[in-house]
DNA sequence: CCGCAGACGTA
DNA sequence: CGTACGTCTGCGGT
């Protein structure tokens, strides 16, 4: 178990600067960070994230002060130690360690990744251990050592080449340990400090030193004999009561002389070489800091990147670009000089209706760019411009095309031509990243800040006014998107998703932004009335739950419902959350069917109410001057493919009650137009299921037409179909439901009003009819932990890396959302898929009928005079071909006056 | 003025 | 202890 010394000067050190390893105990530290650092520094989603985050601080730190050309982490493995096989007691008593502190261990792990850190770990090994053996490695080779620990054993390893780092307090202060330091601290030389630590024991590894003797007498003892050897073969020497305990005493130290003693010979895979530090994996870091909701973290990792630009040097925007100062009626020329996809830049509004273009920015591959503000254009210029961004045959590339067809829309220019959208290619990518702003991809993807290099010496107050006239930041933008398309070109293509781009999204954002522009005419004046009726059952609840109670509260209070609730009214206690007890719709109801007290149905009826009254007051404010509500659909939200859908959200209007279809109703069909017409898939889910399980039985259920949950319930509970009973039928409804999401048979129950014992038998029996679901779903997880994402039918990936967190609620969560994300991915894709078809047959038809919403499995559709005939058939045989399953896609269709009354 | 928590609407 | 969203309100912080 020896490793040779190597003598060879590690690769990657200049001559001259002696390269310099940085050893760092990442339990110790870590361990200390977690007790150091108050738990509430945690996730939103509660993952507590104190010992990661000490850590990487202490790290980066280490990073920037110490400037290491080599690094290591060391962790230890295992319970089992070379030294508790020797010594029992060693290191027992120790409390257990907490679990919220073991679940941050992989997380620190995905940090040190993301660095390009190694680290190590060996069974039954100590990680000061291979500390050790790497610092003993390194200087043999002439390297600089830091070891960063929080054992004291490691300062037997101080020399003039090896330094140690010991924390004082936390993690943010360590202790410089030379052998200056370790003898002024201990009055020992390093090499000796384990003999003093043997005769003064270590209460932290159950390591029982002589009584009565501490520090200053036993490096008295050691300096006298000249070694704890010579002390010991001598003991009889020592005179007094501390001679007397230590004769007492010697096989314990003995004992501990042997077990503080650091291996430095254990087996290490990795030669120093591996150890260099070669930069950092960007896209890595930025995908942790996201995770672990790093702030400030993450631009202090990203500013310790030993392969990033140094510090104050990091390019702009504005160097990489020259801005061309072209002369009125030159743009023509300059557009075409430069073929080749363009970059281009709009700001503006981009609101669907009244956006408007202030600034078009456009940028060659050749590092320059133009610049022109949309008021001061010459008529020759203005030509120009809106030709070159009508012309399909110019390509380009734009950051969110959607947005900026609503701007040029407002000064009356077509945008076409784009052939790639680097907000789409990045959502594709990273499908679960928060939001996609140009200059955080820009830094992640091309190490570059975007923006105009401010002054440093001057004020606040001094804008940038001259960097603002001259268009350097729109220019920069604009070179920036052209240079982004080809990075994430590359990423979509390594991932299989280029397709998606091309033939999908990008497409869809352009029939979006036609729908949005349309938006869907609004009945204001039914509007305004209906939400007087609102109002009036408001104040009517209220008062009448006001007279129950004997006093007025505000009923959108949890807070003060609860005080009635619980503490007036003494009732039972709901479900326990955050801020005490649940006062939602379900424990009120439940609550009511146990009390029967008349507060609860006034209160529930408010709550019906008053969220009606305050969807209607929403949707009123935002009806445009044309008398329609434009929504915008955002196409790089969901992470699961889906789109949705904000302000208003038309993905939400209330269905499911009379009162909330009333507001249905508002949503009309508008002047010169026939109809609405909704069409939407049935089942589309369960059929995605079927298809993607290949289950028999549940294939031949679509296949046979029969009522699918009837059918379902006929095998589940062996009976005819014909004797399936409605209560049957909705219990095969919600688990079929609910297996896509990962349902439990705890949910089940809960859902059904059953207990956990029928649930569970149900479930049981559905598996037992329907294997292929079963399989399906338990390798859909498998497959996605094995390659870290799942797939819908177009290739459209979620990543999901938390499936192998040892954080079991984290795991879980994963879990359920590798089984939904397909199945809910799928049918996002069939139906935008679906919307491509439409728009195809529509314009190649030229229909004058316009789609206006999309709600995940319908389309809502204005329908000119004259169409309804050949729009319901369009619609019929675009959507119901939109992918070709195992099972047919069915899909009907409706027509009215109303989006309530063109429901079917 | 902002962010969080709770509640609740849709597929 | 069922996925994916957006919006409103109250409330406690700034």
């Amino acid at each position: 178990m020896t490793t040779e010394a190597r003598t060879d000067l590690p690769a990657g050190t200049s001559a001259g600067t002696r390269p310099r390893l940085l050893l760092v105990d990442g339990h110790s530290m870590a361990y200390r960070a977690f007790f150091a650092l108050p738990d509430t520094l945690a996730t939103t989603s509660g993952q507590v994230t104190n010992a990661v985050f000490g850590f990487t601080s202490m790290l980066t730190n280490l990073l920037r002060d110490e400037q290491p050309t080599h690094a290591a982490v060391a962790f230890d493995a295992g319970r089992v130690t070379f030294r508790t096989e020797r010594y029992p007691e060693y290191k027992a008593g120790r409390a257990a360690t907490p679990d919220e502190f073991r679940s941050q261990v992989p997380l620190i792990h995905e940090v040190l990744d993301a660095l390009h850190l190694r680290y190590l770990s060996a069974e039954g090994i100590e990680a000061d251990d291979i500390l050790a053996t790497l610092a003993g490695q390194a200087s043999a080779a002439g390297m600089d050592v830091l070891i960063c620990s929080g054992d004291r054993d490691a300062l037997q390893l101080v020399n003039d080449d090896v330094t140690v780092l010991y924390p004082v307090k936390g993690v943010s202060e360590l202790a410089r340990m030379t052998p200056d330091a370790v003898e002024g601290k201990y009055g020992v030389p390093p090499r000796q400090y384990p003999d003093l630590a043997a005769l003064v024991g270590e209460k932290s590894d159950n390591l029982p030193g002589i009584p009565g003797v501490g520090p200053k007498t036993a490096a008295k003892w050691v300096t006298t004999f000249g070694g704890l050897d010579e002390l010991l073969a001598r003991a009889d020497e020592v005179k007094g009561k501390a001679g007397e305990k230590l004769r007492d005493h010697l096989e314990q130290v003995r004992t501990n002389r042997e077990l503080n003693a650091l291996l430095t010979d254990v087996t290490i895979d990795l030669g120093l070489d591996d150890l260099a530090l070669t930069g950092f994996d960007r896209e890595a870091v930025h995908r942790v800091s996201d995770a672990l909701q790093f702030g400030q973290m993450r631009d202090r990792l990203l500013a310790v990147d030993p392969a990033g630009e140094p510090a104050g040097e990091q390019p702009t925007g504005s160097v990489e670009i020259e801005v061309d100062d072209v002369a009125p009626g030159g743009l023509a020329a300059w557009l075409a000089a430069r073929t080749g996809r363009l970059g281009l830049d709009v700001s503006g509004t981009t609101t669907p209706v009244g956006g408007d273009a202030w600034k078009v920015a456009v940028a060659g591959p050749d590092g320059h760019a133009v610049v022109y503000d949309t008021e001061d254009l010459g008529s020759e210029d203005d030509k120009a411009l809106a030709a070159w961004l009508a012309d399909e045959a110019a390509p380009k590339v734009v950051h969110g095309a959607k947005a900026a067809w609503h701007a040029l829309a407002g000064r009356g220019w077509d945008l076409r031509g784009v052939e790639f959208d680097t907000e789409l290619a990045a959502y594709l990518c990273h499908p679960d990243q928060r939001g996609y702003d140009l200059g955080d991809l820009a830094e992640r993807h091309l190490g570059r800040r975007l923006g105009v290099a401010a002054p440093a010496a001057q004020g606040a107050l001094d804008l940038d006014l001259d960097g603002g006239a001259t268009g350097e930041l729109e220019a920069a933008r604009a070179a920036t998107v052209g240079d982004l398309a080809e990075i994430l070109a590359g990423e979509l293509a390594d991932r299989g998703a280029a397709h998606l781009l091309s033939d999908v999204e990008l497409p869809l954002s352009r029939v979006l932004a036609s729908m949005e522009h349309a938006g869907i005419a609004a009945d204001v004046d039914y509007l305004t009335d209906l939400e007087k009726h609102f109002a009036a059952g408001v104040a009517d609840a209220a008062a009448a739950a006001y007279d129950v109670i004997g006093r007025e509260v505000n009923l959108g209070s949890p807070k003060q419902l609860q005080e009635v609730l619980f503490d007036q009214l003494a009732m039972p206690k709901t479900k326990k959350i955050k801020t005490g007890w649940t006062t939602d719709a379900a424990a009120l109801q439940d609550l009511f069917a146990r009390t029967q007290h008349p507060f609860l149905e006034h209160l529930l009826a408010h709550r019906d109410v008053t969220r009606l009254r305050t969807t209607v007051e929403g949707l009123l404010r935002t009806v445009a001057p044309d008398g329609r509500i434009h929504t915008t659909f955002y196409q790089t939200i969901a992470a699961t493919g889906r789109l949705s859908s904000v302000d208003p959200n038309l993905q939400n209007i209330p269905v499911r009650t009379e009162a909330g279809r009333r507001i249905r109703r508002a949503f009309v069909v508008g002047p010169g137009y026939e109809t609405l017409l909704t069409a939407d898939y049935s089942q589309i889910e369960m059929r995605i299921m079927a298809h993607l399980s290949g289950d028999e039985g549940l294939i031949s259920a679509f296949r046979s037409g029969e009522d699918l949950h009837r059918y379902v319930g006929s095998r589940v509970f062996q009976v005819n179909p014909e004797d399936v009973t409605p209560e049957m039928r909705a219990k095969v409804k919600a688990m079929s439901y609910g297996l896509a999401y990962g349902l439990s048979a705890f949910g089940l129950s809960q859902q059904l009003g059953i207990s956990t014992g029928e649930a569970q038998g149900l479930m049981d029996d559905y598996f037992e009819r329907f294997g292929g679901v079963r399989d399906y779903l338990t390798g859909v997880v498998e497959e996605a932990r094995a390659t870290g994402w799942t797939a819908t039918l177009l290739g459209r990936r979620r990543y999901l890396p938390d499936l192998t967190s040892d954080n079991r609620q984290r795991r879980q969560m994963a879990e359920r959302m590798a089984l939904n994300a397909p199945i809910q991915g799928s049918a996002a894709d069939i139906i935008k898929l679906a919307m491509l078809g439409v728009r195809r047959e529509m314009d190649a038809q030229r229909l004058e009928s316009r789609v206006l919403l999309q709600v995940h499995d319908e389309l809502v559709v204005e329908v000119a005079p004259g169409e309804r005939a050949v729009m319901e058939e369009l619609l019929r045989a675009q959507m119901g071909a939109a992918f070709e399953l195992d099972v047919p896609l069915e899909v009907s269709v409706g027509a009215g006056q109303n989006w309530h009354d063109a429901a079917h």
